[in-house]
DNA sequence: TTACAAAATGACTACCGCTGTCATTGTTGG
DNA sequence: CCAACAATGACAGCGGTAGTCATTTTGTAA
């Protein structure tokens, strides 16, 4: 029932060192040897026990993911795609769902991590845009790697998966554009998120570009919420001068600034194009259809994962400047956009 | 910096088996004592290691939560439970999301547990419902708990939580008939989800009850979507006969009802009455808000893990009756619920 | 071929931190 | 005061990793 080492050993004849050595892919076994160990490990299914391995070894086996998002979609995409790259490379996943405003809350960090064992850690928004986390983790020497938004890589995102919100942005807007839209309204997250901002200023430039000068009373503060979405579009309707179009900072506003454009008695997209960020579920069930960008999330954090494996195998030094992989988010076509009515 | 059993031991003035009797709640271990070493285990903070209990112990310390929903909130919600339950009582939570309608699901159910030797499972609906499922855990011998729909605890019913959709949807449809609507509709769930069925019967019996009889034109068949809501609601409101209120089986029809209710300007909740049923995060998002029934996805995962620890604990048989825990979704007024215009 | 260094492998040991088993020591009551 | 039982401790693993050498293979230059 149980397949050990031993039997793997045993089966392939050789000791159980040289197994050993295939299962943590040390240099010198010969090809002939990895071969036959191998061989007999897909042969018994041996799969190495992962207490013994945690409990014997330095290295520890397991990474977690310490998460605080209200977005319960972004966060199952986020697991998902953190399990499959686990799976594949042997390791097993932590979650630990916390609040990030909590007062000692690093401490909190520390502690999941020694207690566990934690090999490395995954962070997304908001924990990976939180200086004090990064520098706790650097003191105590765990890796991690962060997810942010960010367009170009530089030394000092070390260790990051960027997503370029920016770009993506940009097209949006050129979407929007393209459409004959000149006059279009912008909803923001969170200021407190990089992300709105970079999204804010994907938008501007994009504007900037075709000589089009932003109006400042287009650009509506908010939160990422549907609430957020119904007010803003609220006020952009009561306006003197309306917009075309609006740029809703992700679905979620998105979908609460069509709400309240269909209580204002406004056909979208006939009177108002509404645009959305990010791909939720969400997206897809408003009608019609919202126009957004794709989010990649669960592939994002594949790439994390894989990027935080690659510190954690001995051999590699943390300090090492690693390659960062960049996600543009690319713009999906629905039925909230359309030609500008002017 | 790491604490071991060691450590505790000498501070109690013990031996290490002490310790572990006490973090193991085994009788026989003098109140003196216990009181000394629980004093050194708080003082010193020790938390066992995990990889070493489950290597050392015959018993498993983790459980698995594998699930295939696409409300991510409800699965958020579920995880949260569980992980709480598990940090309590020292287990910890591997999740393994799924396809349920995979074709070798209950081999991979099996590879799971084994692989990673879980102590026990926690099924939700779809896997809670699927007769297969239970069949092989019982084979090899693996603990489980259910979390279905029901109302009477029975043997048969056997270590599961009840969720007792049928008396909360008596009380919505109470709350709906005491605001003076007799023509209510019904939109319902997924056939294959039996929470559909037990929220369709109460709502028929609370009818019935008022001597009133259910129009059958009024019972719409759909599935757990905002889609399905939008379709619905279109729908009746096309009727020559208008219900006054609708009963939608979740959040999300709900929400897609209300949607559908605005596009043929109908007022909520003046011209008609709309509830809900989750208090998913969703609900709260709708304008107006959703009168909905509160599941506490949170409590009653919570409960379910607590169930499968007993069982888990040495010294209980696993054929003992456990007593079943009953939840009632609680009726939650908001603003989509109003007296009934006729 | 031979010789010899280098590479590959194995035998063995010491853990990792805890639990299970069984022997030993305390502590009662008759 | 001693049986009888409760409370405690000593010690051997669990299934691996890691390190140390010793030994066997291999490759290769003379």
């Amino acid at each position: 029932m149980k397949v050990t080492i031993n039997d793997v050993a045993e089966l392939a004849g050789v000791s159980i060192k040289t197994v050993s050595r295939v299962m943590n892919n040390e240099p010198s076994v010969k090809k002939t040897t990895l071969d036959k160990v191998t061989a007999a490990i897909a042969q018994l299914n041996y799969q190495p026990n992962a207490a013994a391995r945690n409990l014997a070894s330095t290295r520890s086996y397991s990474i977690g993911y310490i998460y605080d998002n209200p977005n319960a979609y972004y966060i199952i995409d986020m697991q998902k795609g953190l399990l499959d790259a686990c799976r594949k490379h042997g390791y097993e996943l932590l979650i630990h769902p916390t609040n990030a405003k909590s007062a000692n809350i690093v401490q909190e960090v520390i502690d999941v991590v020694q207690h566990a064992r934690l090999a490395g850690l995954v962070l997304t928004p908001p924990f990976s845009e939180m200086p004090e986390i990064a520098e706790a983790l650097e003191r105590i020497e765990v890796d991690f790697v962060r997810i942010i938004s960010g367009s170009t890589p530089s030394p000092k995102l070390n260790n990051c998966v960027l997503v370029d919100d920016f770009t993506a942005a940009f097209k949006i807007t050129n979407h929007l554009l393209e459409l004959g839209h000149t006059e279009i309204a912008f909803l923001c997250g969170d200021e407190e998120h990089s992300s709105s901002g970079e999204r804010l200023a994907g938008f501007q430039a994009a504007l900037t570009k075709r000589g089009i000068q932003a109006n400042p009373k287009f650009v509506v503060p908010g939160s990422y919420s549907f609430e957020s979405g119904i007010k803003g579009a609220k006020h952009l309707l009561g306006l003197a001068h309306k917009p075309t179009a609006i740029f809703a900072c992700n679905d979620e506003i998105a979908a609460g600034a069509l709400f309240s454009a269909r209580l204002a008695n406004v056909a979208i997209p006939e009177q108002l194009s509404i645009v959305g960020f990010e791909n939720s579920p969400f997206s897809r069930q408003t009608w019609p259809p919202l126009t957004t960008a794709n989010q990649p999330n669960s592939t994002i954090a594949s790439q994390a994962a894989e990027l935080l494996f690659r510190h954690t195998r001995p051999g590699n030094t943390r300090s090492a400047v690693e390659q960062q992989p960049v996600f543009i988010p690319e713009l999906l076509v629905r039925e909230s956009t359309a030609v500008c009515p002017r």
